[in-house]
DNA sequence: TACAACATTAGAGTGCAGTCTATAGTTGTT
DNA sequence: AACAACTATAGACTGCACTCTAATGTTGTA
């Protein structure tokens, strides 16, 4: 599929779509039996991608951080230990920011129980 | 206390506390009875704001966001109803994120599980 | 064939959250 | 008095993650 039906079914722009291409997130192909053009061509695997991409953001990973885990997912960039490597570091730091909304949800709960009893 | 001594034990650069204050997230206060400077001179309370600042920070919280939660939690900027609905979206949001965490979590351990048996 | 709708690239612009520099004045120590 | 170490302000700069514009070319439909 071209890059407009890609942005579609996944919601993300084109223009998104091409700087996530450039950062080296995902990668199109380009079809070498047509001369006429240089249209990029997108598979199933880079909807895959772009929605793994959407979560990981909001959640905060960084681009970079991001692109390790697709390149120890999809490509052979790296050995099975160093892939594993990149994995654990990714889940202790989910555990730390799971640690810390738990810590900041009792602050919060906290202070509402000031306001409901007029105590600030 | 001034600036330095508030960076020192908070671990926020100088700079980092004047950006804050521009921003409205914390407030020195000058000292009336000296005329030869207007050197900013902060509280205790700072110390907190700037440690729920540094917190909430972490966890995705943007400065407008937290600038906020400081004004239902230290201002009466708010009504009673204001603070408590304020706090309530973002005890949401953390829910949400919470719950994206734990997603994510779950999808970085299948995907552990396919690398250590060699499935990618 | 006209033309809307699509594709490409390079590069400029935006908003956020700092971070740094320059300039200038103040304070404390020797 | 000299001088290091502090303070303030304005404004420039940085890195990130887009977002948009301009220029140019291609494809599909009336």
């Amino acid at each position: 599929m071209l890059i407009n039906e890609l942005a579609k079914i996944t919601g993300i722009s084109a223009h998104t779509i091409r700087f996530y291409e450039k950062s080296g997130l995902i990668e199109g192909k380009r079809d070498e039996s047509i001369k006429t053009n240089n249209y990029f061509h997108y598979d199933e695997e880079t909807i895959e991608k772009l929605e793994f991409i959407s979560d990981a953001k909001s959640i905060g990973f960084t681009i970079r951080e991001i692109g390790q885990v697709i390149d120890a997912w999809y490509n052979n960039k790296y050995t099975k230990d160093e892939k594993l490597s990149i994995l654990d570091k990714k889940l202790l730091s989910l555990e730390q920011k799971l640690k810390e909304i738990k810590e900041m949800k009792n602050q919060l709960e906290e202070f509402k129980k000031d306001v409901v009893n007029d105590k600030c």
